[in-house]
DNA sequence: AAGTCAGTTGCGAATGATTTGCAACAAGGG
DNA sequence: CCCTTGTTGCAAATCATTCGCAACTGACTT
């Protein structure tokens, strides 16, 4: 984990510590809350600055779904999209392996490889 | 046109002029540009407003690609999704009659319908 | 054509999320 | 225990977008 110079500050063992039993999808808001419950001087810059350190770092995934902030998740998870509850807020994953696929074949007609791509469902509850 | 009281303006009109020859998909600030090439006076704010209005209407489809500011596009074109050329910024539009469909299946054994969706694609042309 | 009045506009100030400058701190190798 | 350099907290700065408000101006009425 010391990889490149990066120190592990009491900060950041809490943060991370939150990321890894969060199982739901918080904002860095949220974030910082559950942060200073362990660590009461925490500000928000730290966390902001943590998370996108962890992001570059491949460790954690931040998604903005529509309008709202950005929100975070631990990465040890394999690939997934999202279906978010428009009436809760709540975040579904899944996966489609067959999307992928034509995904892929999609672009590749048209002469590109994908990088990355970002697949979210907006629903509601049937009735 | 003057469906719910709705004016037509000497800057609405510009607007609307620049969005119907736009074949592209720029954002409020290059739409200000366009707008004001035409009308001098239309403040960047009308602009938003407009587009904001316009939007709700269905007149046009707003668009939030990864990190951008928000992008525009008339509406007058089928159901598409984006393709985005992450070393220039253009936009390649495509459908997938399949991927939509296998969207809607999943949502559904979930217990969900789908609202609307967003699936975008960041590529890179193949070497 | 002039009168009305609610829908509009431009301006600048306000938001809200996220970032950054900077001086004070603190990991952790020596 | 010291020192160097990555880190922090704070406040100020960004950036895109929204809002308050007083001054307009479409378009309907007479």
């Amino acid at each position: 984990m010391r990889a490149a110079g990066v120190r592990l500050t009491r900060q950041r063992a809490a943060l991370l510590e939150v990321l890894a039993k969060a199982d739901d999808h918080p904002d860095a808001a949220a974030l910082h809350d559950r942060t200073r419950a362990i660590e009461p001087g925490v500000s928000l810059s730290t966390v902001y600055r943590t998370l996108t350190a962890l992001e570059e770092q491949g460790v954690i995934h931040k998604h903005v779904f529509q309008g709202e902030s950005a929100r975070y998740e631990h990465a040890q998870t394999d690939h997934h999209d999202h279906m978010i509850d428009v009436d809760t807020g709540e975040v579904i994953e899944f996966t489609s392996e067959k999307i992928e696929q034509l995904q892929a074949e999609i672009a590749a007609e048209l002469g590109y490889d994908i990088l990355h791509h970002r697949m979210e469902l907006y629903v509601r509850r049937k009735p």
